[in-house]
DNA sequence: GTGAAAGCGCTAACAT
DNA sequence: ATGTTAGCGCTTTCAC
């Protein structure tokens, strides 16, 4: 007994045409035993199985997709999957996805707004299911050309009208710097990439309000913006450590601007938490790898994924409901380099 | 005047017909141009791309793939896109088939064979231009099942018969290996992940080979294996440094290893290089933020992908010529973890 | 250079 | 439960 092999090699992909004549139903039972929906017979189901099988039947994806109107296809388009964040998050999506039966189509914008609407357009044309975007930044922009669902992470550039599943910035960071301050350490100062983006506008305001609530003066030389790259939270770093009126403490907004902040204070030759105290937002694997240890606010990057794609899938499914805004919590994740608290 | 953005909101899509009506021509040559195939004369094209404009045309790509037998899509297959490795991969790809208009599907295997086999049976069913795919373990498996251009990157599972992309796995084990020997550290042992995929038995091979050269003698107690996560590199690295009869350097042979390693010699009490010296493959952020920073074999990651990338597109542009194996170099990049040189 | 028409393989009415 | 049939929107001969 040998396998169906040696036929030939698929002149041309069969067909479930064929499959009906092999199994001696109509097309239609054919393909609803193979398309899944609809009734059948159990002998049909079974016949149509058999044929199938022996004569390597494989759907068309393109032609159920003409047909339907749906390719069971969701669209991911983030600043850049290379970013550990967005790594982990559409390792999440296509988690929550898979559950559907879906698959991702991936796009990178780079944070470029005509790169975004260029991959926007690339998507437009092929009947994707739904979208799930970190949109660029929201100044001066136009709407989001997308009539299917979709649904914004990390970031929402219009708040009212789609889903959207981020998480709580202005706690997690509020959180952060009142325990840098509950260390003992002031100045606090902040370094940011360029507020433009929601999350990274609330990681500013939660630092603020932090602040506030301290009774700590807002100083704006200890707030510094650096281009989203460590190399440039280094140099940003560096300038605001290096003289002697420099803040005790910094709360950084972002894995980049942690991981080149640390940097600069190295350079600098300065200790943590003895010299500056750091807190950071994202909790990589790095920050426990390096000495000390870096206190950061974790976010629940595999579940922002995975919600989104969950929340896609019900509304796939047919939930019609107003837009629901997911607000994932944070959790200050206390290691060595704010001191003992 | 307005935009005409106050038809009725797209009833049903535009299709090419319509752009053929309304640009006073018939449907072929409304397609010849908006396809960007075949002639048109320059009236035609005016007239076409007027229409097509006005009437807000978005092609259809199910349409296209049903009738043209190709999706200008390529499937990517790694094992976790959560890993930077493969995440910077998937970027050098995407950058690559950007330029060709060819778009990404994504798919994680987890290194498992039937998660793998399952993914392909899902991109079998969508007409991909190509597959890239970074097979799990190549032992008792059956060979893949995909008929059109594939490309394998990372490792290989059959060498003769696809195109490849991958780095001097050897050379650069080796390369590390007499770093560490230079330094003046022995014996050397290694943490390598099971080597079960090429990269990393040519890794073993590398460190052997480089031994060898060395006339140092190969002890088996200083060759852990460990599986593919920090944790497990951890506890395997802590053992074999735990009594006094340890390697006084390590190779190890991924960035998991690296990481696990790193954490397990600083548990232990242990001072790199002094007490051991470390050298690892994959050249990450993190490994200049630690402490010593740490000598690695750097990878062309990127390049990986983009080569990987271009190779399919030469093979879709009907390179039809024998099996491509693309072999990058590794460069080692010495930093501070293996004493001086 | 352009048009007419035949599919591509499937889904979805509709009828039975 | 099953068969018939009309598209889905485009590409692609094949004439002209």
């Amino acid at each position: 007994m040998r396998e169906p092999s040696d036929m030939p090699r698929q002149a041309r992909r069969v067909t479930i045409k064929q499959v009906a004549e092999q199994a001696g139903v109509s097309q239609a039972t054919a393909a609803r035993v193979l398309g899944e929906y609809g009734h059948a017979s159990e002998a049909a189901r079974e016949q149509v199985a058999i044929a199938a099988e022996r004569l390597g039947y494989v759907a068309n994806h393109a032609a159920r997709t003409l047909a339907s109107g749906s390719s069971r296809t969701v669209g991911l388009l983030v600043g850049d999957v290379e970013n550990p964040f967005f790594a982990t998050a559409a390792r999440g999506l296509a988690d929550a996805l898979e559950q559907g039966g879906h698959t991702l189509l991936l796009a990178n914008s780079d944070e470029d707004v005509d790169r975004e609407e260029q991959a926007m357009r690339a998507f437009a044309t092929r009947q994707l299911d739904g979208l799930v975007i970190s949109p660029v930044a929201h100044t001066d922009r136009a709407p989001l050309s997308w009539a299917g669902p979709l649904v914004q992470i990390d970031r929402v550039v219009d708040d009212l009208s789609v889903d959207s599943v981020v998480v709580d910035n202005r706690a997690g960071a509020e959180a952060a710097v009142l325990h840098l301050a509950s260390c003992g350490h002031a100045p606090i100062g902040m370094l940011s990439e360029p507020a433009e983006i929601s999350s990274t506008a609330e990681r500013l305001a939660g630092y603020r309000a932090a602040l506030a609530g301290l009774g700590m003066e807002f100083d704006e030389r200890f707030v510094a913006v650096a281009a989203p790259t460590q190399d440039s939270a280094y140099e940003v770093a560096k300038e605001m450590l290096a003289g002697p009126d420099r803040p005790r403490a910094i709360f950084t907004a972002s894995n980049f601007m942690t991981a080149g902040t640390f940097h600069a204070i190295r350079d600098l030759g300065l200790r943590v938490p003895d010299d500056v105290a750091l807190a950071g937002f994202d909790d990589l694997d790095w920050t426990t790898l390096v000495d000390p240890p870096i206190t950061v606010v974790a976010q629940p990057v595999i579940e922002i994924g995975r919600r989104a794609g969950e929340l896609l899938l019900d509304r796939l499914r047919g939930d019609d409901g107003p837009p629901r805004q997911v607000v994932l919590p944070t959790e200050l994740v206390v290691r060595r380099s704010c001191g003992e608290g």
